[in-house]
Formats: structure tokens, C-alpha cells, sequence
DNA sequence: GTCTATAAATGGATAGAC
DNA sequence: GTCTATCCATTTATAGAC
């Protein structure tokens, strides 16, 4: 039933570890118009509220040619969050900010990523994954690989980084990017996604991202000469 | 359909707010089983995954008694979510933490804390809850305010506390309190949330912990005099 | 490839006996 | 209060015509 045929978005590399595969078809293509539907459909209502039947009226398509696509309702869920998942790489802060110095440099990687990650898709796209990460547990690791983890490698090198130029005195890489994280998303990411509040102002974002800076920066402060 | 006969789970103060009622009945009757069961089935499968049908095999009770004690699935989710909500006050640990300087104290909180929301049972609450917040709002509401609201608030009184002695130097203290949330979290509780790893040893979650309020005894300490 | 129509199963909820 | 048996709507998935 799964991976049934023309399902070729989810591939098992070597290491027996699913991957998404970038999966977006041409745009104006029944494939796009259904993975359009059941994005919108799957984000705003979570996956055991939605039925094919509501994602085929939703894309104006037959539930005869959904299935011709996407083999069950499983696949397509998959493909959906495969889907989601392109647009999280945060492209083009990471040069910029390894030319800054350190406290502007994490000010500017923390507000693109709190940015992206308290945007409505973004909060969406969390709900639905840790909602299905018991039945999905290889589709919560593909989520979290293609969006997260990536920014998580990047900020670890960054700290490395700053740490090699001696702005910072950080004893445990890892653990400073964990905090970074935390840090960050401090509780309002939680809030945000119980649907708790409205989505911040850009200024109380940019009062978060100072504080979470200033406080990482004068923690991790090298000792006075 | 909502809110039927006997359906006094939830109820609604004056200021239209839905609040979660100490549910617990009496261990062994009826509905104790039911809501074992549903507990059990909801918080491993999510809401959309469970069937009544499952619930009242599970509980080895018919489905007519089921719909005898709870009038409908969502009202039966309702006082599921109530029911897990009421272990976690955290109780006993506040009286200690400010007899403590205040890095034991946030260490001691900490620790409690972290192991609490850590726990397979908090992060399976957490994750039905947002898997349904859209659909449920006022249920997300009340997990909050029945959990992680009250929380914030004792560390927020502490922080307050430990400000007011001298020990540290809070600018704002409902800002830090957001910190340390997120830092004491740092990115394992997503993690965790994924599914992405086991639970950390107690050895990792104090070195999290401790890693956590050294950073933010450090960034907020008061300046030398 | 796409559609209409339908099969087959499951789900939430209820009727009526005890 | 509890059970057995059942109704009816919805859901996933497919068959067969175009």
C-alpha cells in the first residue's frame, strides 16, 4: 500500500534513513494543485481531520486522480511536509553575519530565525509533525533533518567560529547551540503554537532577539584580560 | 451536541474562559477506567487516530456507557486533557528554592522542571494538544493554564524574589522568566517532542540544567561594585 | 490522465432490553 | 447504569467509461 508506484518522494538512502526528497512538481500541474490543497488543508485542520475527499474539491480535481498521484492518504501526508519543508534553509544570513562582529552577528541569525520559525506555516507545519511524530516517527526525523537540524549545524559552526576568534568563551559547543535555541524561541514559541496569542510585532520580536543575545553574550563573555 | 447532559468537566467562568475542573473521579468506577483508557490511547495515538470504539474495548466498557459518561469524542478529549493536567504543580519545590542562594535555587527549579516536561507522559500531552490546537483553542488555553502558566508565574515570583535580595540584576523580569524557560528547554524539548531520541539520561539533564543557570546567573549577574 | 459512480469499511452515536 | 445490536454518515480506496 505504500510507496505504492509514482511514489518516488520519499527515498531510503544506505543508511536505511528517510529523506524528503525536494519534491516540488511544476507549478499549474495537478500534482502541484493537490500538494497546494493538501498543505493548506493538512496545516490548518491537522491530518486525521482532513479527508482526500475534502483535498480533491479543494484542489478541483477527481478523488480518481489523487490517488492516481499520491497512493494513500499516508503518502500524500508525506509529501505534503516534504513540500512544506523547502523554503526553511534560511539562505544568505550566514556570510553576512560571519563578517559581523559576534553580538551582531547572532542578533542577525536569531531574528531571521525566530522570524521564520514563529511565522503562521512554520508554527502550522510543527503542530501537525509533533501531532503525527508517534504514527510518522521517520517523517518528524525527515522534518526536523531538512529544517532544523540544518540551522542547527550552521549556528554550531558559527559558534565554533566565534570561538576560534577568541570573541567568545564558549567550553561546550553543542551545548551553547542548544541554549542559542531556547533561548530564542524562549517561551513564545510554545505560546504560539497552543494558539495562545497572536503573532508578535516585529518590535517585541526584535526585544526577544536582543535580550537572548545579550544575555548569551555576556554569559559567554571571554575573562577580562 | 457539545456540552451535553452531564458534561461538567468544563465549564466557563465570567470572563468566558474555558478552565480545566479537577475531573479525577473515583479510582475503580467507570469512568476512571474510561479515562484511563482514553488517556492512554489518546495521548500515544492522537485524537484523529483513536476511535470510541477502541476507548471502550480498552476500558472493557460498551460503548453505550461510554456515551453515558461523556456525551461525545471531544468532550471525552476535554476531560482526558483535564485529568493528565492535574500532576503537574510542581508542588513543594518553591518553599525549598527560596531558602537557596539563588543558583541553587534556579538549579533545584530546574531540575524539577525540566524533568517533569521532559517525561514520556508531558511530552505525549504536549504534543495531542498541539496537534489539535486549531481545533480545540480553548483546550490548548486551559493546558496551559493548568500547566506551564503556572509555572512561569512561581518562577516568575522567584525571580522577582531573588532581584529584590540583590542577588541578581533583572531589567525585566517577565522577559527573563521567558528565558529561562527556553534556555532550561534549550532544544531538547523539541527534540523529544520529534521523537528524535530516547530520554536523556539523568546525567544529561543535569548537565542541561546546570549549563542553563550558569549562563543565566552569569548574564544577569550584578554588576561588580 | 481524468472523470463519475460506487464499493467496502469504519466511525460516531443511539435504541431498547435488562 | 450497563449491555447488545444497530443506524447512518463519512472515509478510504477502486472500477470502468471517456
Amino acid at each position: 500500500m505504500r510507496n505504492a508506484v509514482g511514489a518516488k518522494r520519499i527515498v531510503t538512502d544506505e543508511a536505511c534513513m528517510t529523506k524528503l526528497v525536494a519534491p516540488t512538481p511544476e507549478a499549474g500541474s495537478k500534482p502541484a494543485q493537490i500538494l497546494a490543497a493538501a498543505g493548506a488543508l493538512f496545516l490548518e485542520n491537522g491530518y486525521g481531520a482532513v479527508s482526500m475527499d475534502a483535498v480533491s474539491k479543494k484542489a478541483n480535481v477527481s478523488k480518481a486522480t489523487l490517488y492516481a498521484h499520491f497512493g494513500s492518504k499516508d503518502e500524500l501526508f508525506r509529501a505534503m511536509v516534504a513540500c512544506e519543508c523547502a523554503s526553511s534553509a534560511l539562505n544568505g544570513v550566514w556570510d553576512k553575519a560571519t563578517a559581523l562582529p559576534a553580538a551582531e552577528g547572532l542578533r542577525m541569525i536569531g531574528l531571521e530565525f525566530v522570524t521564520f520559525v514563529l511565522s503562521a506555516k512554520a508554527l502550522a507545519a510543527h503542530r501537525v509533525v509533533l501531532g503525527e511524530a508517534h504514527r510518522f516517527p521517520e517523517l518528524a526525523r525527515a522534518f526536523y533533518e531538512a529544517g532544523p537540524a540544518l540551522t542547527f549545524g550552521r549556528v554550531n559552526a558559527y559558534l565554533e567560529d566565534v570561538n576560534r576568534r577568541g570573541e567568545l568563551a564558549i567550553p561546550d559547543i553543542d551545548m551553547a547551540t542548544h541554549q542559542y535555541f531556547g533561548l530564542i524561541k524562549a517561551n513564545l514559541h510554545m505560546k504560539l503554537l497552543l494558539c495562545l496569542t497572536e503573532r508578535p510585532s516585529d518590535l517585541t520580536i526584535q526585544r526577544f532577539v536582543d535580550a537572548a543575545v545579550d544575555l548569551f553574550v555576556k554569559g559567554y563573555a571571554p575573562p577580562a584580560p
